[in-house]
DNA sequence: CTGAAAGCGCTAACAT
DNA sequence: ATGTTAGCGCTTTCAG
């Protein structure tokens, strides 16, 4: 270690060249004389040089970098889309800054700040506050101001904003579950997870009733339940409540998402009843947890790795001045398994 | 846009100071007069300035980023782990790079590699790899290259290497649920998952075995059961394949994680038995898998907040030229939840 | 306490 | 095809 750092200097005086020709050599920006390409080729081997990403972001004021703010990759749903946008970058030759907002304001005030500091070439935002249906102001005035020098692309929605979005199409994604409980015998249907100023449970509430109008089903409303998170305790007590209540019991239950499903078919159990004999239970994002669930649960899944790739390539073509779709939709699949049955044999 | 890019030399000279003064009000690594400050800060907040981080890290040799190197973060024990450490990064005022190298050797390199070039003031490393029982010789070697100029922390081991350890006391944890099985009137017990050649489930065995000769319990070779991956699925094929053997089933079955764990329960529920009443299941990790699982699992946990706080600070300290503890141990506490009973009564 | 100036390691014109 | 020369935006001596 007392030895001088190496360098393209190093390398350069070494090869008997200049420091723009190993330059060269290294990001291929110009043709270079085979003899002198292959001299510094092993120079770099020998050394094991890499150069320093600091000092060739500063110079080229591109680092190269996509910063990705999700709310908590504890939720497996985040864990899989970011591990997907990590692919995605990684095969573009970008490296994804990952940081959790904890569903905290200054969490994620602290970590944008840092991203910025990083000068990432390009943001990607998913739940928080891009999630709510009734955007916040304030909120939206800074990211215009970010994505006035850096391509903002966000999973959710954010009205009057300049960001790109690219979301899971949620209304077809209900279409589709409901379609498929009500041609499996279903009519006393419950949607139950989820609060009403978050983007895509008010979209599922929406298309649920149209799904009930359109098959000319009653609408009822104690069977739209609201909880205030998406865990798995959340749906534990929304159910034990329903069966408190003198609510007739529905006949299919749709949970907001996988963890809400966990908790709901725990209830379920708990005052023995069976699924899917006695109650259907569906649920959205297919994550690891449908599959693991005993019985294993019916999910509208999303094709992940297409949305990492949505994702990150919005994201690449927005930063080189491409222009992008201001507006993309994953289209979701119904994953079949245990945990409805067809109630009309 | 069409502006000048704020940098310090904008705030300098519009505050009639030098960059210098600036650079030390940022910093705070020199005192500067009150009346110079308080005009550097206005025009700072001004102009909503934050300095270049590649800038910065280029001139002082500092990126303030420490490289975390995790398997998947899909897996909630690593995700756990994630959080915590870019929690414990937070506060120190360093950002953590997360990548994930899939159990996959090129991923695993291309990552470090990537890591090297943002110059990582030090790097995190865990699982795949260094959790080998038998360490690969060549990546010894490249772990106490890169050691040689980075500090490197291991979750895991790597014999021969430079590296810091930061563990779990996995022959604790065991030497406790063993003892806590046993003193439940457990006799036959069995645990299932995991490879021998990872060094943490070979930990757990040898534990295990020196636990049941401490009580004068026989050690019965078809109790140890082995599988490749420690997934859901390993354990649901794992258990299966007991009940079609003609092994007596034990009266408790531990897991090697709660994956395992929830895959075994799904097997046991499959072939009609109970649990607790008529097996007993515990497992390593207590993710919140083991609390969503039905019946509530009890496993043995760890303090995720104080392990992440243990690696961050040890790769602070050693970059800091401080010498931490080579070996630190994380005590590992039971979780009891309804899945394992007392047969004695 | 403050400013001038020299880098940090690379890329990107501009010459040749 | 290759070398020379400026920077990129900050920190850090070194003077004063």
């Amino acid at each position: 270690m007392g030895k001088e750092r190496v360098s393209i200097y190093r390398i350069a005086k070494e090869a008997g060249v200049s420091p723009a020709t190993v330059s060269r050599v290294l990001t291929h920006s110009a043709n270079v004389s085979d003899e002198k390409r292959i001299k510094v080729e092993e120079l770099i081997q020998k050394y094991d040089f890499s150069p320093n990403a600091m000092a060739r972001g500063l110079s080229s004021t591109q680092s190269k970098i996509i910063g990705l703010l999700a709310p908590d990759i504890r939720n497996p749903f985040y864990a899989t889309l970011a591990v997907e946008c990590e692919r995605a970058a990684s095969e573009r030759g970008y490296i994804l800054l990952l940081s959790n907002s904890m569903n905290n304001m200054d969490m994620e005030e602290y970590h944008l700040q840092k991203m910025f500091e990083q000068r990432v070439d390009a943001l990607i935002l998913m739940g928080g506050k891009v999630d709510e249906f009734v955007s916040d102001e304030e909120y939206v005035e800074k990211m215009n101001q970010i994505a006035d020098s850096t391509p903002v692309v966000i999973t959710g929605k954010l009205d009057g904003s300049d960001c790109y979005q690219v979301n899971i199409d949620e209304a077809q994604a209900m279409d589709i579950l409901m379609e498929y409980l009500i041609s499996n015998g279903h009519q006393n249907i419950c949607i139950m997870g989820g609060r009403k100023n978050v983007n895509s449970t008010y979209v599922k509430r929406i298309r649920y009733r149209s799904s009930l109008r359109k098959y000319g089903i009653p609408f009822r409303p104690e069977y739209v339940v609201e909880t205030q998170g998406y865990s798995v305790e959340s749906g534990l007590e929304a159910m034990n409540e329903m069966f408190d209540s003198k609510i007739e019991l529905p006949s299919a239950i749709i949970a907001i998402n996988d963890f809400t499903a966990l908790g709901i078919v725990q209830s379920i159990r708990q005052h023995s009843y069976r699924i899917p004999e006695d109650i259907s239970v569906a649920s959205f994002d297919n994550t690891f947890i449908a599959d693991a669930c005993t019985p294993r649960l019916t999910s509208m899944g999303y094709n992940y790795d297409k949305f990492g790739d949505a994702l990150v390539e919005t994201a690449i073509a927005a930063l080189e001045g491409k222009s992008p779709l201001k507006l993309q939709f994953i289209p979701p699949e119904l994953v079949i398994r245990e945990s409805c049955r067809n109630i009309e044999q």
